[in-house]
DNA sequence: TATTAATTACGAAGATTTTCGTAGTTGAGG
DNA sequence: CCTCAACTACGAAAATCTTCGTAATTAATA
């Protein structure tokens, strides 16, 4: 059975900076973060405690302080996101939701390419 | 410039209900949302009360009660969110939403060909 | 008219999330 | 050994969301 991942709107903030730059001390989470809206350091520091009591991080004594690192893969928290906005917003209908999607026009022409190509994987599959 | 929708997970709750339901009385609405979880007629009657003050439903008196509707569509809401979880989780692209919206293997036939067809019309566009 | 049932309005408690101040600890450098 | 800077731990305030109890209102009816 898969488990549910979930994360509050500043937890995900923090993970991607984390999936992005990889292990890195609460000063350097917090320089990162400061650079997309005002924050202090306490916060960033609490922000990483509270995910690390929750095993959304995991962390590791360097020197006085800690480094932190991610503890849930990037995939699976948006699928457990997706599947949850599916359910809730779109009557679990991956159809519509996709339609939606793709409806936005933000769609590149690369980008269409390769969701054909997954297209024609999935038919192939039956 | 496009007006950003927002809505709680109750309120999306209750929106459902009047997406698919129509116009409701208070009553109504209640029993609805009692089929799927436990919550106290104030507890609804709260929630309408406060998605009418945010504009997120009208109402009409009738007898000595209201009458409340949906105020907005539910496409519309359903962009909002859809938006804010591509920016929020996948960093604003949607070729790897869509990727991993596909990926989870729920998509029937006839969605999978609806959505080609989308693409189709889409690179046609260009 | 008095009673009862349905409904609304109001407020507040409880839960969760977000933010930050303060005190304490530790290590480096004088 | 003392001081200073960097860091952690803790707790609590602030903000938002969820839930419901209570009092007031209104309409039907006994």
């Amino acid at each position: 059975m898969k488990k549910e991942l979930k994360a509050t709107e500043s937890e995900l903030e923090i993970l991607q900076i984390l999936w992005t730059h990889g292990e890195l001390s609460v000063r350097r989470v917090n320089e990162l973060q400061s650079e997309i809206k005002n924050v202090g350091y306490t916060t960033t520091l609490k922000l990483l405690q509270i995910m690390f009591e929750k095993g959304l991080c995991t962390r590791q004594a360097e020197g006085r302080g800690h480094i932190y690192s991610a503890a849930i893969k990037k995939q699976d928290l948006q699928q457990s996101l997706l599947s949850k906005l599916l359910d809730s917003a779109f009557s679990g209908s991956v159809g519509s939701m996709a339609m939606q999607l793709l409806g936005t026009g933000k769609t590149s022409k690369e980008e269409l390419k390769q969701i054909r190509n997954l297209i024609d994987k999935l038919e192939e599959d039956e």
